[in-house]
RNA sequence: GCCCGGGUGGUGGAAUGGCAGACACAAGGGACUUAAAAUCCCUUGGGGAGAAAUCCCCGUGCGGGUUCGACCCCCGCCCCGGGCACCA
């Protein structure tokens, strides 16, 4: 027999829920609406997935956190914006599809019933008249509409160039969905094996918005270490390129380098294999060792290519080039260790100075020249930080940033080559074989493309009953016969959008979801985006360089169009950190430490799972569950009930007969100042589990009492209110507390309040601590002093010598040096 | 290899130049109870002295430094987590 609730949150929670839904409380007001007036807030959630396995604790803690913002927001009096949606279009719903024949539309429509229901169950105050599928036509009608405005503007291309293609998945993915892993590369999601293929592929042109996605992560509060990653994604060099001549051939071959300074150690010349000079560049002698080398390097894997333990591999052409610089002829050499990826995919090569260079002279027996020494000490084999420059003729002397600028002026004004800024970030791979995504809005007449007009939109997916990807490489699309032909013989596109798709531009469908003649109103958007975007935005860190770079770009381009009206979506953003399994480990089906949030509201109720979940620790920090700290939420939750309620014989919850209608006493009054000055402080800060802990300590006081009074507890209701909101409503009624508290003005105290009239002064000897000494609060330094000086146990403290410098820190110590 | 985080009691964590360990978990003791659960109260970093109130010493990964004073700032290491990785 299960042993009674330590309070009945399996009857209050739902009883809120529903009075909240009644009383259409979270609603955010639109321009122009009473209520609007106020300061916005937008708190914004990364929607997630709704997968099949429901949501997992890690959602509730990002959940919790914006939710708690965002009560906290409305009860100082702001309209907040604070919504909810799914991102519905992705691989699992589809790959169930091709399974079971289930259409992905009944599939996502289950799962999303599903978490709205979770979500529901947690409480929390989303504004559910703004709900958001990305795979409603209502809503991809303009995510296809935004793909027409890069069309128009000529970011969207079709390109037949390598890209990833993953087999198991029957689609190709972008650069930023596959991860290097020991067994090679896979892809992000499902961790299948996936390959190089050459195909012809819808691109979107991120890197024109390189430098600006660069330049403006400077007006984020985003964490750093998140920042860096979009920085070192984008992956910004400034350098030069340098045209190296080919001896015997009009051939030149640039090379780009970030170190012209090096120039004249440059000892040979190194092509990539894919490098569409060698057939011709090679000589004869040299021809067939040289096509053996490139076809075996074609045959690797990337693995095997970028293995760094292993040595560097590469055969000469046969072919010398010109050092522009000084004239003289160095070889040239095929090595894989050149990406043809990057930069012109031809090296000079600087042994002396470049690690990758050194080893591979070292292996083939080729001249090391030394240019640059360093500043002070001895020359190192292999030297590449900045240095001086010495036997490079006008270089001589220089340091390398003095050296770059003048061998850069130097190739310029003589035709040798010129400064180069480059960037790592490749364009984005735009297109999917899949169902289960956006049709694109294009048309082919034979190998031209051309867009839909406007008004069709939305272009909606036809019906199939087979989703089995055609092993011909043709997307599922291409089974709908009579979808994808038109009369006079132009035929569709046939892929369809990646899911970023969708997550690139739902903030904004938030601000105006409902408008059915744009995507949104400029009113809408210049209103809820305001003051640099959303205000927070809470998700894991794991969209770094995917949705976050992506939709950082769509919104540049939104706001080249003039759709918004700034340039940047996310001024302000937290990662939550994960939450693993009590074992320490990642919370996983197969280890069986998966924590079901339907377990523990029905065990221990929402407020509880809230408390706990932002009780655990720092929002960013990893950390893992606990049971026992589970229980301790409950019981905290359940010292608040007790404050109001008390247990009958007949176990019946009772009206506690230590209720009074008394003013507090002052120690009670401060109590609450301290507790409300720590709540509003680590609100603001997003510290909630130090606000929860000042929350406890007041808790602690009021059990205390031997009469409490009920404005205290009413007092304590609105602060709990953000992070147990249920319980805080239902405390709030029972004593008698003005509508809802949900939506009750947060409180404020007076800064006097928090004074003691004395407090504890630490004495130190030497640094030391020696002892105590109770200190009126307005006493003056010169009265602390006299205090300290005229103390019976002055004397022993010292040891009787003299003291010689007194440092106060005034309420906390007293350090007094002798000797 | 490079770039970010981080290392504090038995545990999760507080304190970012001023009395280390708030708050909670766990543990131990007590009250209530026929008993247990629940609840309430007390103790709880380590070591030592004392009959006791108390008092002393040590202690924030390791080694140096700055400072009257360092978990906090600086230099050099070690370890853990995350990201990037032949990008010239």
């Amino acid at each position: 027999m299960p042993t009674r609730a330590p309070y009945p949150f399996a009857e209050i929670e739902p009883r809120w829920q529903k009075a909240w839904a009644e009383a259409r409380c979270f609603r955010a007001a639109q321009p122009g609406e009473p209520g609007s007036e106020r300061p916005k807030a937008y708190i914004l959630d990364m929607f997630p997935y709704p997968s099949a396995a429901g949501l997992h604790v890690g959602h509730l803690e990002g959940y919790t956190a914006t939710d708690i913002v965002a009560r906290y927001r409305r009860m100082l009096g702001q309209n907040v914006l604070h919504p909810m949606g799914w991102d519905a279009f992705g691989l699992p719903a589809e790959q169930h599809a091709v399974q079971t024949g289930t259409h992905p539309r009944v599939t996502t429509a289950t799962n999303i019933g599903n978490f709205r229901r979770q979500i529901q169950a947690m409480g929390f105050s989303y504004d559910w008249e703004r709900e958001i599928d990305t795979t409603d036509p209502k809503y991809f009608r303009w995510t296809q509409w935004i793909f027409l405005k890069l069309y128009e503007k000529g970011l969207a291309y079709v390109a037949e160039a390598p890209v990833w293609y993953c087999p198991a998945l029957g689609t190709v993915l972008a650069n930023e969905e596959v991860l290097p892993t020991d067994e090679g590369p896979r892809s992000e999601r499902g961790n299948h094996p996936v390959e190089r293929r050459p195909m012809r592929q819808w691109m979107l042109r991120i890197t024109a918005y390189a430098e600006r996605l660069l330049q403006d992560l400077d007006l984020l509060e985003w964490p750093e270490s998140l920042k860096e990653m979009q920085r070192n994604w984008i992956g910004k060099s400034e350098g030069a390129e340098v045209v190296f001549s080919v001896e015997g051939s009009g051939e030149k071959i640039p090379v780009y380098t970030t170190r012209p300074d090096t120039l004249f150690g440059a000892t040979y010349l190194v092509l990539a294999p894919e490098h569409p000079l060698i057939s011709s560049l090679t000589s004869p002698d040299r021809k067939a060792a040289v096509e053996k080398y490139v076809r075996e390097s074609a045959a690797k894997s990337d693995l095997e290519r970028t293995e760094l333990a292993k040595k560097k591999t590469g055969v000469p052409i046969g072919a010398t080039v010109v050092n522009p610089v000084h004239g003289e002829k160095i070889p040239v050499w095929v090595a894989d260790y050149v990406l043809a990826s990057y930069g012109t995919g031809a090296v000079m090569a600087v042994p002396a100075h470049d690690v990758r260079d050194f080893e591979f002279a070292r292996e083939n027996n080729l001249v090391v020249r030394k240019v640059i020494r360093p500043d002070s000490g001895p020359s190192p084999d292999c030297f590449t930080e900045d240095g001086i420059n010495f036997d490079s003729g006008f270089l001589d002397g220089l340091k390398t940033a003095k050296a770059k600028a003048v061998i850069s002026d130097w190739l310029e004004k003589n035709g040798h080559g010129r400064r180069q800024v480059r960037y790592k970030l490749r364009d984005w791979l735009f297109s999917r074989q899949r169902y289960w995504g956006e049709p694109f809005p294009i048309v082919w007449k034979g190998d031209r493309h051309e867009a839909i007009p406007e008004k069709d939109l939305p272009l909606t997916l036809p019906e199939l009953a087979d989703f089995q990807p055609m092993a011909s490489g043709e997307p599922p699309l291409g089974k709908a016969e009579a979808w994808k032909k038109f009369p006079d013989g132009r035929v569709r596109e046939l892929n369809t959008m990646p899911q970023w798709a969708g997550s690139c531009w739902y903030y904004l469908r938030f601000c105006d979801p409902g408008n059915d003649s744009r995507p949104w109103s400029p009113d809408a958007e210049r209103y809820w985006m305001a003051g640099g975007g959303v205000d927070l935005y809470v998700g894991g860190a794991e969209h770094a360089v995917l949705h976050l770079l992506y939709a950082r770009f769509w919104h540049k381009v939104l706001f080249d169009l003039n759709l918004v009206s700034h340039p940047e979506p996310f001024r302000r953003l937290v990662n939550q950190g994960i939450i693993l399994g009590e074992d320490n480990r990642k919370m996983s089906k197969s280890l069986g430490n998966v924590v079901s949030p339907d377990e523990v509201i029905r065990e221990h109720g929402a407020d509880a799972l809230r408390v706990f979940e932002m009780f655990l620790g720092p929002l960013e920090q990893m950390k893992p569950w606990s049971s026992k700290g589970m229980e301790g939420a409950v019981r905290f939750l359940s010292r608040v009930w007790r404050l109001v309620c008390e247990e009958t014989d007949s176990g019946e919850w009772a009206t506690s007969p230590a209720l009074a209608d008394t003013a507090p006493a002052t120690e009670t009054v401060r109590a609450l100042a301290k507790a409300t000055a720590k709540v509003t402080e680590d609100l603001e800060k997003i510290q909630f589990n130090t606000a929860i802990s000042a929350l406890m300590v007041l808790v602690n006081h009021l059990t205390g009492l031997e009469k409490r009074p009920k404005s205290a507890v009413l007092h304590l209701a609105r602060l709990l209110c953000p992070f147990a909101p249920h319980l805080a409503e239902e405390v709030h009624a029972r004593l008698g507390g003005n509508g809802l508290v949900s939506v009750a003005a947060w409180p404020t105290y007076r800064k006097e309040d928090l004074q003691e009239e004395a407090f504890e002064l630490a004495v130190q000897v030497n640094s030391k601590l020696r002892g105590r000494l109770t200190v009126p609060s307005q006493a003056t330094k010169e009265d602390v002093e006299r205090l300290v000086r005229a103390h019976p146990d002055l004397a022993s403290w010292t040891g009787g010598k003299p003291v010689q410098k007194m440092i106060l820190v005034p309420r906390r110590l007293m350090n007094l040096i002798v000797e």
